[in-house]
DNA sequence: GCGACAG
DNA sequence: ATCTTGTCGC
């Protein structure tokens, strides 16, 4: 089911739209293993309107990059924690239309059900593209969690109202964990799997760190 | 009422 | 997010 709906013009639409869409999300496990995922991001100036969007493919096997895709576009709307979406997403699905190869999974930059509306990006995006999505963020917008074992792979649940909405896992050793929560079509457990297939040696998933680049590379050439 | 608050 | 060099620690 693909869900389409008008873009709100204002916060308070937008929350109200959040709290439609939060009942369309499905976590479960994935309808068939993953063989490549993507990792997308986007990239802007301060106080300017342009936005530099970026999706990045990989093989899992081999951490390889087999397609990319961007799109440079404009954006009225505000950043507002817990609103995020709303801000990047469009320039996201520019990027994504360009795309000639569909991912299994798409990795986003920020957080899936780890947020008080249940209806961070990656979940957002999840309904828009009718694909599994992940949430992976450096920082925590809602919940609460035990710090994991310093070792590269420990992870510990993140709760927010009784519920597990993700988890914080350390992709290298002795390293901030990064949060991990599905976004749609997707459960928890493979989320953190897959994250750690995405390892280049760094903190960061290989697929968000590609598209970072990306859209960082695409910006200064437009400068 | 006060503090927190993805990118 | 972005602007930026050096610097502390493993």
């Amino acid at each position: 089911m693909n869900i389409i709906h008008p873009w709100p013009d204002s916060p308070e639409a937008a929350v109200t739209l959040q709290q439609q869409l939060r009942n369309q999300i499905r976590i479960q496990p994935l309808d068939r293993p993953a063989e490549t995922i993507a990792g997308c991001d986007i990239s802007f100036n301060k106080f300017e309107e342009t936005v530099y969007a970026g999706i990045v493919v990989l093989r899992l096997d081999t951490l390889e990059t087999i397609a990319e895709a961007t799109a440079i576009t404009t954006t009225s709307f505000p950043y507002v924690p817990g609103l995020l979406s709303f801000r990047e997403i469009p320039a996201l699905l520019e990027a994504w239309a360009k795309l000639t190869i569909l991912p299994d999974v798409v990795v986003f930059d920020g957080h899936g059900i780890a947020h008080p509306r249940r209806l961070g990006i990656a979940s957002h995006a999840g309904l828009l593209l009718d694909r599994p999505t992940l949430g992976c963020g450096k920082s925590v917008l809602v919940g609460r969690y035990e710090e994991p074992a310093l070792e590269r792979g420990s992870w510990s649940p993140m709760m927010h109202r009784g519920e597990v909405i993700g988890a914080a896992l350390r992709t290298k050793n002795k390293v901030n964990p990064v949060y991990v929560s599905p976004g749609h079509l997707i459960d928890l457990q493979t989320g953190i799997d897959l994250m750690l297939r995405c390892d280049g040696g760094y903190r960061i998933p290989e697929t968000t760190r590609r598209a970072h680049n990306l859209v960082n590379d695409v910006r200064r050439a437009n400068l």
